[in-house]
DNA sequence: AACGCTATCAACCGCTCTCGC
DNA sequence: AGCGAGAGCGGTTGATAGCGT
């Protein structure tokens, strides 16, 4: 365990590309998850947490970096709606993109512009452009989650699954083509995709029974 | 060119959760 | 069952790049 010394001698602040190098290495000797001995052994004078902060956020293979797609802002838009501020969880449904990138852009495009009600709706034009992303969330490497977000994730799944069988063409859990989403559309807390998916089954509601002991 | 303001995002902090003993 | 340590999560901060005046 470490001392309250060597804490406050931890080195804090933006990472160089050689300490970047160092912990991968690092991270490929001891495994992803023992976090305080990747602080110790490294000699990067990190904390564990800062440690796993960069791997997670940054060095992990396969993270997707810069804009946002339409598609997946659509996608965080809804999923924020259902889950709320369930970071992790919004970002498990986004291949590449991680919690902390997901509550930025947030934080900082779609939160500011839902609270101005500016009213802008999706065109048709881009939704008729989607990538197949109900397909690429079943590939997202798998994280070290908890079992709630496990057993969360597993009912969107079922979800998804179920929905495209229903035969709407559901590219995200949350979204239906032709039906244009309104940016500023008022937040009726988490209900109303459910509520919609309920003209056409009885889905919603179960889904919503099964997921609500997870939030 | 210089200054101030705003937007962005990497990183930190504090709390909660999980797991092993 | 209770405790402690480590991991994970969400909120917040701070550096800096970009833009307007």
């Amino acid at each position: 365990m470490m001392d309250k010394e060597f804490k406050t001698r931890m080195k804090r602040g933006f990472w160089k590309p050689e300490e970047d190098l160092i912990l991968k290495n690092c991270v490929e000797i001891h495994g992803e998850g023992n976090w305080a001995t990747i602080s110790e052994k490294s000699g990067l004078m990190r904390s564990g947490k800062s440690c796993r902060l960069r791997w997670k956020n940054y060095l992990r293979p396969n993270i997707k970096r810069g804009m946002m797609s339409e598609d997946e802002k659509d996608l965080i838009i809804r999923l924020h709606k259902l889950l709320g501020n369930r970071w992790s969880l919004i970002a498990g449904r986004l291949p590449g993109r991680t919690d902390n990138e997901v509550k930025n852009f947030w934080n900082t495009h779609l939160s500011k512009r839902s609270c101005r009600g500016k009213k802008k709706h999706v065109k048709s034009k881009e939704a008729n452009s989607r990538s197949p992303l109900g397909k690429e969330s079943q590939e997202f490497p798998a994280e070290t989650v908890s079992n709630k977000e496990v057993a969360a994730n597993s009912v969107l799944d079922s979800w998804i699954e179920e929905m495209q069988d229903f035969n709407c063409s559901l590219l995200s859990p949350l979204s239906m083509n032709n039906v244009p989403f309104l940016e500023d559309e008022p937040f009726i807390p988490i209900l109303d995709d459910i509520v919609l998916l309920d003209t056409f089954t009885s889905t919603g509601k179960e889904v919503w029974n099964e997921i609500q002991p997870f939030l």
